[in-house]
DNA sequence: CATATGTCCTGAGAGC
DNA sequence: TGCTCTCAGGACATAT
């Protein structure tokens, strides 16, 4: 499931075949698969944005937005299962979008060629925002700052102003945006805290903990190039797997002893409808 | 206003 | 073996 490091691998992976190129044309897919949401409708979209040129390939928060000369921009929200790809997918059940570029790439001749939005289970979106839009979307009104942007007194600033179990509000994103729920729990892990702690109850110290980790574990699976877990969905621009599923200490690790402490069995919990991770041992309720 | 729950979707895996 | 059922969790709509 993308989130922050998955969706930074995205952009990083198609950044270089799309900044400079001219957009030619815009198809959906051909498939009788359900459309994806696509807004404005394909029409209206071809008319704004065909033949412009795509300045910027940008990550913000779990986003994909693609700048164009125009101000506008495309913002690609692959939700569950979408995934930014070069060349040609191997599955075109799943295709969604494909954006025809030509330009010249890496000091080559011009060359003509497509990226693609697949998704499996088509809950992601694609839209072409107006410039006033795109600055709403990157400002803090609507998502909180980016999960990589913040600072200890931030994570003051906006933990303090809630009263909820910590793991509920990291995936909060007006609260801060990025973290999904993988990260959640292994951030937390890292920073020695209970999943259910109140935000309202965190010591100082806590909050510095998980400032360090939040930075500390993103930008590790940025390195790795994200996660690519069981059903093997996510994958980068190259269709290629992540590698950081192999270096999560507790998700989707249940019962398996925890690698920090090296003894408690990592345990798993629903919370606010989701799967928790957390060792019993590493991340007392009542701490330090 | 803040917080909680329901909804969408597909395919993997469990269980019978 | 083949069916049915549950679950996975992004963001947002609706409810409390």
């Amino acid at each position: 499931m993308p989130e922050l490091p998955e969706v930074e691998t995205m952009v990083r992976g198609i950044r270089e075949a799309v900044t400079g190129a001219r957009l030619v044309d815009v198809r959906a897919c051909p498939c009788p698969c359900r459309p994806i949401t696509l807004t404005p409708s394909l029409a209206v979209l071809r008319k704004q944005a065909l033949g412009r040129t795509i300045v910027a390939a940008r990550r913000r928060a779990k986003r994909v937005i693609l700048e164009l000369d125009s101000g506008a921009a495309f913002v690609i929200e692959p939700r569950m299962t979408g995934l930014m790809l070069l060349g040609d997918p191997p599955d075109p059940e799943h295709l969604r979008i494909e954006w025809r570029l030509v330009g010249p790439e890496a000091g080559q001749i011009e060359r003509e060629r497509s990226v693609w939005f697949w998704d499996r289970r088509g809950l992601g979106t694609v839209r072409l925002l107006p410039a006033e839009e795109l600055d709403v979307l990157m400002g803090t009104t609507r998502l909180g700052p980016d999960a990589l942007e913040m600072t200890a007194d931030l994570w003051r600033q906006r933990l303090g102003s809630v009263a909820r179990p910590v793991k509920v509000a990291l995936l909060d994103q007006r609260l801060v945006a990025g973290i999904g729920n993988l990260y959640a729990s292994e951030i937390l892990h890292r920073s020695g805290i209970h999943p259910e702690a109140r935000t309202d109850r965190l010591t100082r110290r806590q909050i510095e903990r998980i400032d360090e980790a939040t930075r500390f574990i993103l930008q590790e699976a940025i390195r790795y190039e994200g996660s690519t877990l069981g059903d093997g969905t996510y994958r980068n621009a190259l269709n290629k797997d992540g590698g950081y599923q192999n270096a999560h200490k507790v998700y989707d690790r249940e019962d398996d002893p925890c690698p920090t402490c090296d003894g408690a069995p990592v345990r798993r919990f629903v919370q606010a409808q989701r799967a928790t991770f957390f060792c019993p041992a590493c991340q007392k309720k009542r701490d330090q």
